[in-house]
DNA sequence: CTAATTCCAGAATATGCGTTCTGCCATATT
DNA sequence: AATATGGCAGAACGCATATTCTGGAATTAG
């Protein structure tokens, strides 16, 4: 017998994800969150707790959603090298756009700007450097099956690589480098997959 | 006929150069620096205008000593590839250590979290890729010349590829990323200049 | 030594922030 | 329809921040 919520818990943490991801953790103040998402200071109080607790579920959710969408056909049983080309394009797509690349990624945002002075934060980068990390793993693993790939590829150093190459992409987006830029990036990395 | 200052103005810069590497900009407040500089607000208004212009000012003092002076190996006449790997091989020093390395790169750090707000910054990154960038073309341009590094190799999209290696290396390092991991992005790296 | 100048430390100001509080209102049950 | 519950909008609070101001001290030219 009480008034029910009138805001959308899963939409309000999608917009709060949003506006960290565009501007930071530390320039986010509530008042942006507020006339973004449209709910009161109440209403976010009541539900996250406060503004790091709101960041911490917008990582979670960003993790959920966003990442794991993206290299969810990595993560296949199956998945090889062709999956993880087919990865890097994707993200060049999304990276390259003339404007909407300057998102970047939330992950490796925050992993500069937030994860130094935070360990939840630092946490979560990790966990999604591992997930990356693994997902890159088990497909180089069956690239090997496969013999898609040469001997002379270590796979734990190689996905610790590839790991590495796609956050590069983001900060590159991210700060305004050129698509040109990102494209050579991304091109010498898969590069480095080819047999002799 | 008048009082002289009592600090030195590089001495502050420098010092005011580390606070920003280490908080970053936002989170880095004028009580912080006056703190860490020792120089009165008065001191440093005087001189940088206001804490935007103490930032640019450090950002350009990164590049001048630490950044160039890192550089300045690959930057001589006549380097080649042993001086790139040189290079990597410095920065994994710094990047790799047990905390050091939380450091990360001024204008790397620079790049996710102020660059997109603000031009000036945006400006000073570029200018810090365009000069690590056209050390690398004029190094790989050397290496051909004398017939290090193999035909497949497109100096401008490789050195694009080696600019933008060298950011995720302190990326990883100021987040935490293990030395191990930021060692085996490096080997891969330089493993593409390797002959066939 | 004196006077003119400029620096300095810290107070003052204004704004913005994260968080809490309050008075009213919408709703679901009775 | 009445009522109790709890959500809502925005005011209020306390603190941090960037910047400016001020009273006095330090220094040097004369």
């Amino acid at each position: 017998m009480a008034r029910p919520r009138s805001f959308d818990p899963a939409r309000t943490l999608s917009t709060a994800m949003m506006v960290f991801w565009e501007r930071g953790y530390f320039n986010t103040s509530i008042d942006d969150l507020v006339a973004a998402t449209g709910v009161s200071r109440y209403g976010l109080y009541d539900v996250y707790e406060n503004k790091h607790g709101l960041f911490l579920a917008a990582l979670d959710h960003y993790h959920e959603t966003v990442f794991r969408a993206l290299l969810a056909p990595v993560e296949k049983v199956g998945a090889s090298v062709g999956e993880i080309r087919q990865y890097f394009d994707v993200v060049l797509g999304y990276a390259g756009k003339s404007d909407g690349g300057r998102l970047g990624c939330l992950m490796c945002n925050s992993a500069s700007e937030v994860a130094p002075f935070d360990a939840a934060v630092a946490e979560r980068v990790k966990r999604f450097r591992d997930v990356a990390g693994k997902a890159f793993r088990r497909a180089l693993g069956t690239a090997r099956e496969k013999g898609e790939i040469g001997a002379e590829i270590d796979i734990t150093r190689h996905a610790d690589f590839l790991t590495a190459a796609l956050q590069t992409v983001w900060v590159l987006a991210r700060s305004g480098a050129g698509r040109k830029a990102i494209s050579h990036h991304i091109e010498v990395t898969l590069s480095t997959l080819d047999r002799d």
